[in-house]
DNA sequence: CGCATTTGACCATC
DNA sequence: GATGGTCAAATGCG
């Protein structure tokens, strides 16, 4: 296990500079004021800061657990402490653990600006199944919060949640914060990335899709907005993973990224591909930028089928430069992915 | 019918 | 006591 999280860091090392060079690359070609607006540029000056520090990262604190969070089932997760009935004392202190387990628990804000045009009732998706178990009023908030976890925390015992707020002064920009890591294994992630419209049979089936929108155009939308609109930027860290990422101010991208993970249905296992609880937590560079209405309401398949699409626009007829290095963190580190598909340079 | 969301209530923390 | 976070029954949707 040991030699495979080393093998596994180095590939990630190497993914992470071939990365910063390409973003160097697309930064060259960005350099032209007419050509490109200054946001752009300045984002890929940030990606590939954000590239260069976690490489530095890796390599200053090699195999060092970020947050040490069990990626099983943690103690006190598995029964809804107040739905079983056991003993009022264990009851008792199983919630309480798990809120002092939240409290522990690394968390980070990302301010996701949805381009006007979007329409959109709420922010983008990050890759994972998100499943609401609330919303609440916040005081001196004009749009309440949100509240998800992940659709794997019963079967998995994923302990990742989000919250999700509107900004009261820019309706186009919520407030995501992200809570924990995923310990779950997104089997959708695994999939071919490279997909047409394959998508209704890859989906997960516990996931309802809300999302109206035809695949394909959304895809298009959803590029389309990333491209002119999109911002994601990472306000803030708590706990330990704040003061690890504090070289790296810059953006990163959402960490909990179900590395290594494979998933067969009820079986959880951590393959030598990836030590999550390293690279899971800290990808400073751009989190995948998927953005649309649809996954706001719990879309899981959707999103892995939208970058899907998205990338396979992006590296062939679109070539936008921008899009194909806004995802490959997540890919790269999920499968030791060959840099040569990306970046065949 | 199964699943996700909604929503009111409960609980912990401040 | 106020507030935020979570639970779970009720509800709705595909």
């Amino acid at each position: 296990m040991e030699n495979a999280r080393a093998w596994e860091q180095k590939t990630t090392l190497v993914n992470e500079l071939m990365q910063g060079k390409e973003l160097v690359k697309q930064l060259q070609m960005h350099l032209d004021p007419s050509s490109s607006d200054e946001e752009t540029r300045n984002m890929f000056v940030e990606k590939i800061l954000s590239s260069y520090d976690k490489a530095l990262f890796m390599l200053k604190w090699g195999a060092s657990d970020g947050e040490g969070r069990p990626m099983g089932v943690p103690a006190g997760m598995s029964n809804s402490p107040r739905s079983d009935s056991g003993s009022p004392h264990s009851e008792d202190s199983d919630r309480r653990d798990i809120y002092k387990k939240r409290k522990t628990l690394l968390r980070w804000t990302e301010q996701v600006h949805v381009g006007s045009g979007m329409g959109l009732e709420g922010p983008f998706d990050d890759g994972y199944c998100w499943r609401k178990y609330g919303q609440k009023d916040i005081l001196g908030a004009k749009y309440p919060r949100a509240y998800y976890r992940c659709s794997h925390r019963n079967v998995q015992g994923c302990l990742a949640t989000k919250q999700v707020q509107r900004s009261d002064e820019d309706p186009s920009t919520f407030d995501v914060t992200y809570r924990g890591r995923h310990t779950c294994i997104q089997a959708s992630h695994l999939l071919p990335a490279i997909g047409s419209s394959e998508n209704s049979n890859q989906r997960p089936k516990q996931s309802q899709h809300h999302h109206h929108i035809q695949q394909s155009e959304q895809a298009q939308e959803i590029l389309f907005n990333f491209r002119t609109g999109l911002k994601v930027r990472t306000n803030d860290l708590d706990t330990e993973e704040q003061q690890l990422m504090s070289s790296s101010s810059s953006s990163f991208s959402f960490p909990s990224i179900p590395t290594g993970c494979v998933k067969t249905e009820n079986h959880i296992f951590s393959p030598p591909t990836m030590d999550h609880n390293f690279m899971g937590s800290f990808s400073p560079s751009f989190m995948p930028p998927i953005t649309a209405e649809s996954n706001y309401f719990g879309g899981c398949g959707s999103q892995n089928l939208m970058t899907s699409e998205i990338i396979s626009a992006a590296t062939s007829a679109t070539n936008s430069p921008t899009m194909d290095l806004d995802f490959p963190v997540e890919f790269d580190t999920n499968f030791s992915f060959n840099s040569h598909d990306f970046f065949p340079s």
